[in-house]
DNA sequence: CTTTTTTCGGGACACGCTGTTCAGTTATGA
DNA sequence: TCATAACTGAACAGCGTGTCCCGAAAAAAG
Protein backbone atom coordinates (compact mmCIF):
# COMPACT_ATOMS: atom_id res chain seq x y z
CA UNK A 1 0.00 0.00 0.00
CA UNK A 2 3.14 2.05 0.77
CA UNK A 3 6.49 1.67 1.41
CA UNK A 4 7.95 0.63 4.36
CA UNK A 5 9.70 4.24 3.98
CA UNK A 6 6.84 6.72 4.73
CA UNK A 7 8.46 9.77 5.37
CA UNK A 8 7.07 12.82 4.41
CA UNK A 9 3.71 10.76 3.15
CA UNK A 10 2.40 12.65 0.05
CA UNK A 11 -0.78 12.32 1.56
CA UNK A 12 -1.98 14.37 4.88
CA UNK A 13 -4.74 11.73 5.83
CA UNK A 14 -1.56 9.21 5.88
CA UNK A 15 0.09 11.49 7.67
CA UNK A 16 -2.71 12.97 9.91
CA UNK A 17 -3.71 9.44 11.09
CA UNK A 18 -0.28 8.11 11.84
CA UNK A 19 0.19 10.48 14.18
CA UNK A 20 -2.95 10.34 15.94
CA UNK A 21 -2.78 6.49 16.51
CA UNK A 22 1.11 7.29 17.61
CA UNK A 23 -0.08 10.20 19.88
CA UNK A 24 -2.83 8.16 21.66
CA UNK A 25 -0.51 5.06 21.97
CA UNK A 26 1.69 7.59 24.41
CA UNK A 27 -0.68 9.00 26.05
CA UNK A 28 -2.33 5.35 27.00
CA UNK A 29 1.00 4.46 28.10
CA UNK A 30 1.40 7.31 30.19
CA UNK A 31 -2.60 6.10 31.78
CA UNK A 32 -2.33 2.42 31.74
CA UNK A 33 0.67 1.02 30.78
CA UNK A 34 1.92 -0.50 27.59
CA UNK A 35 0.93 -4.29 28.43
CA UNK A 36 -2.99 -2.91 29.00
CA UNK A 37 -3.53 -0.93 26.22
CA UNK A 38 -5.44 -2.56 23.78
CA UNK A 39 -5.73 -1.99 19.89
CA UNK A 40 -9.36 -0.98 20.64
CA UNK A 41 -8.11 1.39 22.75
CA UNK A 42 -5.87 2.94 20.38
CA UNK A 43 -8.43 3.07 17.89
CA UNK A 44 -10.66 4.77 20.11
CA UNK A 45 -8.49 7.38 21.20
CA UNK A 46 -7.10 8.18 17.87
CA UNK A 47 -10.63 8.20 16.67
CA UNK A 48 -9.80 6.58 13.25
CA UNK A 49 -11.38 3.19 12.19
CA UNK A 50 -10.38 -0.34 12.93
CA UNK A 51 -9.67 -1.86 9.62
CA UNK A 52 -7.30 1.91 8.92
CA UNK A 53 -5.60 1.09 11.90
CA UNK A 54 -4.35 -1.82 10.60
CA UNK A 55 -4.04 -0.91 6.85
CA UNK A 56 -1.06 1.39 8.78
CA UNK A 57 0.32 -0.87 11.25
CA UNK A 58 -0.08 -4.69 11.96
CA UNK A 59 -0.05 -4.59 15.40
CA UNK A 60 0.41 -2.33 18.69
CA UNK A 61 4.01 -3.48 18.60
CA UNK A 62 4.65 -2.22 15.10
CA UNK A 63 3.02 1.66 16.59
CA UNK A 64 5.80 1.03 19.25
CA UNK A 65 8.26 1.07 17.17
CA UNK A 66 6.87 3.70 15.23
CA UNK A 67 7.10 6.12 18.48
CA UNK A 68 10.76 4.69 18.75
CA UNK A 69 12.01 6.04 15.49
CA UNK A 70 11.17 9.61 17.10
CA UNK A 71 13.53 8.69 20.45
CA UNK A 72 16.33 7.43 17.89
CA UNK A 73 15.88 10.82 15.76
CA UNK A 74 16.68 12.61 19.01
CA UNK A 75 19.41 10.36 19.61
CA UNK A 76 21.05 11.25 16.50
CA UNK A 77 21.06 14.68 18.08
CA UNK A 78 23.32 13.89 20.62
CA UNK A 79 26.44 14.84 19.22
CA UNK A 80 28.89 11.76 19.05
CA UNK A 81 31.33 13.76 21.03
CA UNK A 82 35.02 12.32 20.98
CA UNK A 83 36.56 14.68 23.45
CA UNK A 84 38.50 12.46 25.37
CA UNK A 85 36.24 11.90 27.69
CA UNK A 86 35.01 8.89 28.79
CA UNK A 87 30.96 8.13 28.59
CA UNK A 88 30.50 11.69 27.12
CA UNK A 89 26.99 10.79 26.08
CA UNK A 90 25.72 10.73 29.29
CA UNK A 91 25.00 14.21 30.02
CA UNK A 92 23.91 15.50 26.51
CA UNK A 93 21.27 12.33 26.43
CA UNK A 94 20.33 13.17 30.30
CA UNK A 95 19.25 17.02 28.70
CA UNK A 96 17.54 15.81 25.12
CA UNK A 97 15.33 13.56 27.79
CA UNK A 98 14.75 16.06 30.27
CA UNK A 99 13.38 18.48 27.41
CA UNK A 100 11.33 15.41 26.04
CA UNK A 101 10.03 13.96 29.44
CA UNK A 102 6.49 12.82 28.52
CA UNK A 103 7.71 10.84 25.60
CA UNK A 104 10.76 9.65 26.95
CA UNK A 105 8.76 8.65 30.60
CA UNK A 106 6.21 6.46 28.35
CA UNK A 107 8.97 4.84 26.05
CA UNK A 108 11.71 4.58 28.64
CA UNK A 109 9.52 3.74 32.34
CA UNK A 110 8.40 1.24 34.18
CA UNK A 111 4.89 1.38 32.03
CA UNK A 112 6.60 1.45 28.78
CA UNK A 113 7.55 -1.99 27.01
CA UNK A 114 10.37 -4.00 28.22
CA UNK A 115 11.26 -4.30 24.72
CA UNK A 116 12.16 -0.37 24.36
CA UNK A 117 14.63 -0.80 27.14
CA UNK A 118 15.71 -3.96 25.52
CA UNK A 119 16.88 -2.46 22.56
CA UNK A 120 18.10 0.95 23.98
CA UNK A 121 20.39 -1.41 25.99
CA UNK A 122 21.91 -3.12 23.35
CA UNK A 123 22.99 0.23 21.66
CA UNK A 124 24.30 1.86 24.37
CA UNK A 125 26.03 -0.98 24.91
CA UNK A 126 27.69 -0.69 21.46
CA UNK A 127 28.62 2.85 21.94
CA UNK A 128 30.35 1.86 25.48
CA UNK A 129 31.89 -0.93 23.94
CA UNK A 130 33.14 1.04 21.28
CA UNK A 131 34.28 3.95 23.82
CA UNK A 132 36.16 1.39 25.87
CA UNK A 133 38.02 -0.23 22.74
CA UNK A 134 39.10 3.40 21.74
CA UNK A 135 40.35 4.38 25.36
CA UNK A 136 42.24 0.96 26.14
CA UNK A 137 45.66 1.57 25.17
CA UNK A 138 46.44 -0.90 22.48
CA UNK A 139 49.12 -2.56 24.15
CA UNK A 140 46.77 -3.69 26.24
CA UNK A 141 44.82 -6.46 24.45
CA UNK A 142 40.72 -6.07 25.44
CA UNK A 143 39.88 -7.84 29.27
CA UNK A 144 37.82 -11.06 28.67
CA UNK A 145 35.74 -9.46 31.21
CA UNK A 146 35.07 -6.74 28.34
CA UNK A 147 31.42 -7.66 28.22
CA UNK A 148 30.74 -7.89 31.81
CA UNK A 149 32.23 -4.12 32.03
CA UNK A 150 30.02 -3.03 29.43
CA UNK A 151 27.00 -4.31 30.74
CA UNK A 152 27.57 -3.14 34.19
CA UNK A 153 28.18 0.09 33.03
CA UNK A 154 25.14 -0.15 30.41
CA UNK A 155 22.84 -1.26 33.43
CA UNK A 156 24.07 1.18 35.46
CA UNK A 157 22.78 3.92 33.02
CA UNK A 158 19.49 2.27 32.07
CA UNK A 159 18.58 1.98 35.79
CA UNK A 160 18.97 5.25 36.38
CA UNK A 161 17.50 6.66 33.02
CA UNK A 162 14.60 4.22 33.79
CA UNK A 163 14.04 5.53 37.70
CA UNK A 164 14.10 9.07 36.68
CA UNK A 165 12.02 8.85 33.60
CA UNK A 166 9.34 7.42 36.42
CA UNK A 167 10.11 10.43 38.61
CA UNK A 168 11.32 8.23 41.38
CA UNK A 169 14.50 9.99 41.38
CA UNK A 170 14.22 14.16 41.39
CA UNK A 171 17.56 15.46 39.82
CA UNK A 172 18.52 18.11 37.42
CA UNK A 173 20.28 16.44 34.20
CA UNK A 174 23.81 17.73 35.46
CA UNK A 175 23.31 15.82 38.45
CA UNK A 176 22.55 12.52 37.30
CA UNK A 177 25.42 12.41 35.15
CA UNK A 178 27.39 13.57 38.11
CA UNK A 179 26.57 10.37 40.14
CA UNK A 180 26.83 8.50 37.29
CA UNK A 181 30.14 9.26 36.34
CA UNK A 182 31.24 9.48 40.10
CA UNK A 183 29.86 5.44 40.44
CA UNK A 184 32.00 3.93 37.30
CA UNK A 185 34.33 6.05 36.28
CA UNK A 186 37.33 5.58 38.69
CA UNK A 187 36.21 2.62 38.33
CA UNK A 188 36.92 2.39 34.74
CA UNK A 189 39.76 3.92 35.02
CA UNK A 190 41.83 1.63 37.02
CA UNK A 191 40.48 -1.41 34.56
CA UNK A 192 41.78 0.49 31.54
CA UNK A 193 45.48 1.80 33.45
CA UNK A 194 46.04 -1.68 35.17
CA UNK A 195 48.58 -3.88 33.31
CA UNK A 196 46.33 -7.18 33.97
CA UNK A 197 47.52 -7.35 37.38
CA UNK A 198 44.41 -9.28 38.22
CA UNK A 199 43.47 -11.56 36.18
CA UNK A 200 39.89 -11.52 34.91
CA UNK B 1 -10.68 -23.09 49.66
CA UNK B 2 -7.69 -23.09 51.26
CA UNK B 3 -5.42 -20.31 53.15
CA UNK B 4 -2.47 -18.42 51.55
CA UNK B 5 0.45 -20.44 53.23
CA UNK B 6 -0.39 -23.96 51.97
CA UNK B 7 3.32 -25.19 52.94
CA UNK B 8 3.19 -28.51 53.85
CA UNK B 9 -0.64 -29.00 52.42
CA UNK B 10 -2.48 -31.60 54.22
CA UNK B 11 -3.97 -32.97 50.88
CA UNK B 12 -1.24 -34.63 48.55
CA UNK B 13 -3.40 -34.07 45.44
CA UNK B 14 -3.17 -29.97 46.51
CA UNK B 15 0.67 -30.50 46.04
CA UNK B 16 0.65 -32.58 43.07
CA UNK B 17 -1.50 -29.77 41.57
CA UNK B 18 0.41 -26.69 42.45
CA UNK B 19 3.66 -28.25 41.53
CA UNK B 20 2.59 -29.61 38.27
CA UNK B 21 1.22 -26.11 37.28
CA UNK B 22 4.30 -24.04 38.60
CA UNK B 23 6.87 -26.62 36.82
CA UNK B 24 4.83 -25.91 33.44
CA UNK B 25 5.05 -22.15 33.58
CA UNK B 26 9.06 -22.13 34.19
CA UNK B 27 9.10 -24.83 31.33
CA UNK B 28 6.88 -22.76 29.25
CA UNK B 29 8.85 -19.70 30.13
CA UNK B 30 12.17 -21.47 28.76
CA UNK B 31 10.00 -22.42 25.58
CA UNK B 32 8.06 -19.31 24.45
CA UNK B 33 8.70 -16.34 26.83
CA UNK B 34 6.20 -15.49 29.73
CA UNK B 35 4.42 -12.93 27.82
CA UNK B 36 3.31 -15.56 24.99
CA UNK B 37 2.57 -18.51 27.97
CA UNK B 38 -1.77 -18.70 28.23
CA UNK B 39 -3.60 -20.55 30.96
CA UNK B 40 -5.04 -22.92 28.25
CA UNK B 41 -0.72 -24.04 28.05
CA UNK B 42 -0.41 -24.55 31.59
CA UNK B 43 -3.38 -26.87 31.76
CA UNK B 44 -2.30 -28.40 28.65
CA UNK B 45 1.31 -29.10 29.94
CA UNK B 46 0.67 -29.65 33.77
CA UNK B 47 -2.69 -32.01 32.51
CA UNK B 48 -5.15 -30.27 35.33
CA UNK B 49 -8.89 -29.18 34.18
CA UNK B 50 -9.67 -25.62 33.62
CA UNK B 51 -11.60 -25.24 36.61
CA UNK B 52 -9.06 -27.02 38.48
CA UNK B 53 -6.49 -24.42 37.30
CA UNK B 54 -8.55 -21.75 38.71
CA UNK B 55 -9.16 -23.32 41.96
CA UNK B 56 -5.48 -22.60 43.02
CA UNK B 57 -4.49 -19.11 41.19
CA UNK B 58 -6.61 -16.08 39.70
CA UNK B 59 -4.44 -16.10 36.77
CA UNK B 60 -0.95 -17.00 35.51
CA UNK B 61 0.41 -14.23 37.12
CA UNK B 62 -0.20 -15.68 40.36
CA UNK B 63 1.70 -18.83 39.09
CA UNK B 64 4.48 -16.98 38.60
CA UNK B 65 4.40 -15.32 41.97
CA UNK B 66 4.13 -18.40 43.75
CA UNK B 67 6.96 -19.98 41.96
CA UNK B 68 8.77 -16.45 42.67
CA UNK B 69 8.97 -17.66 46.82
CA UNK B 70 10.78 -21.06 45.69
CA UNK B 71 13.79 -18.00 44.54
CA UNK B 72 12.79 -15.76 47.81
CA UNK B 73 13.71 -18.89 49.65
CA UNK B 74 17.25 -19.54 47.62
CA UNK B 75 17.83 -15.72 48.64
CA UNK B 76 16.87 -16.24 52.11
CA UNK B 77 20.07 -18.52 52.28
CA UNK B 78 21.89 -16.27 51.28
CA UNK B 79 24.41 -15.63 53.82
CA UNK B 80 24.24 -11.65 55.29
CA UNK B 81 27.38 -11.51 55.45
CA UNK B 82 28.47 -8.00 57.36
CA UNK B 83 32.30 -8.72 57.16
CA UNK B 84 32.68 -5.52 56.52
CA UNK B 85 33.77 -6.17 52.62
CA UNK B 86 31.04 -3.52 50.42
CA UNK B 87 28.18 -5.53 48.25
CA UNK B 88 29.36 -8.95 49.84
CA UNK B 89 25.75 -10.64 48.51
CA UNK B 90 27.64 -11.04 45.07
CA UNK B 91 29.35 -13.97 45.20
CA UNK B 92 27.48 -16.10 47.20
CA UNK B 93 24.27 -14.97 45.06
CA UNK B 94 25.85 -15.49 41.67
CA UNK B 95 26.88 -18.77 43.00
CA UNK B 96 23.48 -19.63 43.86
CA UNK B 97 21.70 -18.68 40.56
CA UNK B 98 24.73 -20.58 38.85
CA UNK B 99 23.49 -23.67 40.50
CA UNK B 100 19.93 -23.00 40.01
CA UNK B 101 20.34 -21.62 36.08
CA UNK B 102 17.11 -23.13 34.96
CA UNK B 103 14.91 -21.74 37.34
CA UNK B 104 16.80 -18.32 37.70
CA UNK B 105 17.26 -18.04 33.69
CA UNK B 106 12.91 -18.35 33.47
CA UNK B 107 12.77 -15.70 36.19
CA UNK B 108 15.32 -13.67 35.53
CA UNK B 109 16.37 -13.76 32.01
CA UNK B 110 15.30 -11.80 28.89
CA UNK B 111 11.98 -13.99 28.34
CA UNK B 112 10.96 -14.19 32.02
CA UNK B 113 8.53 -11.02 33.50
CA UNK B 114 9.24 -7.63 33.51
CA UNK B 115 7.64 -8.12 36.65
CA UNK B 116 9.53 -10.34 38.69
CA UNK B 117 13.24 -8.13 37.79
CA UNK B 118 11.27 -4.97 38.93
CA UNK B 119 10.93 -6.89 42.23
CA UNK B 120 14.58 -8.17 42.70
CA UNK B 121 15.61 -4.42 41.68
CA UNK B 122 13.76 -3.26 44.92
CA UNK B 123 14.60 -5.74 47.22
CA UNK B 124 18.28 -5.68 46.03
CA UNK B 125 17.99 -1.71 46.32
CA UNK B 126 17.07 -1.92 49.81
CA UNK B 127 20.13 -4.33 50.58
CA UNK B 128 22.64 -1.96 49.22
CA UNK B 129 20.88 1.43 50.51
CA UNK B 130 21.42 -0.10 54.11
CA UNK B 131 24.90 -1.31 52.99
CA UNK B 132 25.83 2.05 51.76
CA UNK B 133 24.78 4.20 55.26
CA UNK B 134 26.19 1.98 57.45
CA UNK B 135 29.33 1.69 55.55
CA UNK B 136 29.09 5.66 55.63
CA UNK B 137 31.26 7.85 58.42
CA UNK B 138 28.57 9.40 60.86
CA UNK B 139 30.15 12.64 60.58
CA UNK B 140 29.20 12.72 56.97
CA UNK B 141 25.77 13.09 56.09
CA UNK B 142 24.13 10.76 53.41
CA UNK B 143 24.82 12.30 49.98
CA UNK B 144 21.77 13.80 48.09
CA UNK B 145 23.11 11.64 45.61
CA UNK B 146 22.68 8.52 47.45
CA UNK B 147 19.28 7.06 45.12
CA UNK B 148 21.00 7.49 41.92
CA UNK B 149 24.35 5.68 43.82
CA UNK B 150 22.09 2.56 44.44
CA UNK B 151 20.53 2.83 41.56
CA UNK B 152 23.65 2.48 39.15
CA UNK B 153 25.01 -0.52 41.55
CA UNK B 154 21.51 -2.24 41.21
CA UNK B 155 21.23 -1.83 37.26
CA UNK B 156 24.64 -2.49 37.16
CA UNK B 157 23.95 -5.77 38.98
CA UNK B 158 20.64 -6.80 37.40
CA UNK B 159 21.96 -6.66 34.33
CA UNK B 160 24.58 -8.89 34.44
CA UNK B 161 22.36 -11.20 36.27
CA UNK B 162 20.18 -11.04 33.37
CA UNK B 163 22.88 -11.55 30.42
CA UNK B 164 24.51 -14.49 32.27
CA UNK B 165 21.32 -15.89 32.94
CA UNK B 166 20.59 -16.17 29.46
CA UNK B 167 23.76 -17.03 28.47
CA UNK B 168 24.67 -14.08 26.97
CA UNK B 169 27.45 -13.82 29.32
CA UNK B 170 29.79 -17.31 29.66
CA UNK B 171 31.86 -16.79 33.05
CA UNK B 172 32.39 -18.45 36.34
CA UNK B 173 30.62 -16.81 39.41
CA UNK B 174 33.94 -15.42 40.90
CA UNK B 175 34.57 -14.17 37.44
CA UNK B 176 31.14 -12.11 37.29
CA UNK B 177 31.90 -11.16 40.85
CA UNK B 178 35.15 -9.72 39.77
CA UNK B 179 33.75 -7.80 37.17
CA UNK B 180 30.89 -6.06 39.21
CA UNK B 181 33.66 -5.18 41.80
CA UNK B 182 36.09 -3.75 39.54
CA UNK B 183 33.79 -1.43 37.84
CA UNK B 184 31.67 -0.22 41.27
CA UNK B 185 33.98 -0.58 43.95
CA UNK B 186 36.63 1.99 43.45
CA UNK B 187 33.58 4.43 42.79
CA UNK B 188 31.72 3.73 46.15
CA UNK B 189 34.76 4.07 47.80
CA UNK B 190 35.99 7.61 46.65
CA UNK B 191 32.56 8.41 47.21
CA UNK B 192 32.23 7.19 50.96
CA UNK B 193 35.60 8.77 51.82
CA UNK B 194 35.41 12.10 50.22
CA UNK B 195 34.07 14.65 52.45
CA UNK B 196 31.90 16.59 50.08
CA UNK B 197 34.46 17.95 48.01
CA UNK B 198 31.91 17.83 44.71
CA UNK B 199 28.80 18.53 45.80
CA UNK B 200 26.25 16.31 44.44
C1' DC C 1 -13.78 21.96 -12.46
C1' DT C 2 -14.21 16.89 -13.42
C1' DT C 3 -12.29 12.31 -13.06
C1' DT C 4 -9.51 8.90 -11.01
C1' DT C 5 -7.04 7.15 -7.21
C1' DT C 6 -6.33 6.52 -2.49
C1' DT C 7 -7.68 6.49 2.12
C1' DC C 8 -11.18 6.30 5.70
C1' DG C 9 -15.25 4.52 8.32
C1' DG C 10 -17.97 1.12 10.36
C1' DG C 11 -20.11 -3.04 10.56
C1' DA C 12 -19.64 -8.03 10.51
C1' DC C 13 -17.07 -12.10 11.07
C1' DA C 14 -14.21 -16.21 12.82
C1' DC C 15 -10.88 -17.14 16.01
C1' DG C 16 -8.49 -17.66 20.39
C1' DC C 17 -8.02 -16.81 25.30
C1' DT C 18 -10.18 -15.75 29.74
C1' DG C 19 -12.60 -16.72 33.87
C1' DT C 20 -16.96 -18.93 35.77
C1' DT C 21 -20.20 -22.55 36.64
C1' DC C 22 -21.92 -27.12 37.39
C1' DA C 23 -22.74 -31.97 37.55
C1' DG C 24 -20.23 -36.12 37.94
C1' DT C 25 -15.92 -38.78 39.21
C1' DT C 26 -11.87 -39.87 41.98
C1' DA C 27 -8.60 -39.63 45.61
C1' DT C 28 -7.53 -38.60 50.45
C1' DG C 29 -7.43 -38.63 55.49
C1' DA C 30 -9.82 -40.05 59.56
C1' DT D 1 -15.32 -47.84 55.37
C1' DC D 2 -17.02 -43.24 54.62
C1' DA D 3 -17.54 -38.34 54.53
C1' DT D 4 -15.09 -34.83 52.57
C1' DA D 5 -12.39 -32.43 49.62
C1' DA D 6 -10.20 -32.12 45.17
C1' DC D 7 -10.30 -33.04 40.32
C1' DT D 8 -12.52 -33.59 35.51
C1' DG D 9 -14.66 -32.05 31.43
C1' DA D 10 -17.63 -29.46 29.11
C1' DA D 11 -20.25 -25.54 28.37
C1' DC D 12 -20.72 -20.55 28.54
C1' DA D 13 -20.41 -15.38 28.08
C1' DG D 14 -17.20 -11.79 27.48
C1' DC D 15 -13.55 -9.49 25.26
C1' DG D 16 -9.71 -8.54 22.17
C1' DT D 17 -7.73 -9.70 17.64
C1' DG D 18 -7.11 -9.49 12.83
C1' DT D 19 -9.64 -9.73 8.26
C1' DC D 20 -12.98 -8.47 4.82
C1' DC D 21 -16.12 -5.63 2.31
C1' DC D 22 -18.43 -1.63 0.55
C1' DG D 23 -19.93 3.10 0.49
C1' DA D 24 -18.24 7.78 1.61
C1' DA D 25 -14.83 11.28 1.62
C1' DA D 26 -10.59 13.33 0.60
C1' DA D 27 -6.60 14.00 -2.28
C1' DA D 28 -4.23 13.89 -6.66
C1' DA D 29 -4.34 13.92 -11.61
C1' DG D 30 -6.07 15.62 -15.84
Amino acid sequence: MFGNRERESPDRRVRRTRRAIRQALVDLILIKGYEAVTVTDLINRADVGRSTFYAHFADKEEVLFSSLDELAELLRLVPATRSGTLLSFSLPLFQHLHEQRRLARALLGRRGAAVVRLRGEQIMAAVVRDELMAALPSEIPPPASLDMIVTCVTGAFMALMRRWADGELVATPAEMDAAFRAVVIPGLDAILTTRRSHPM
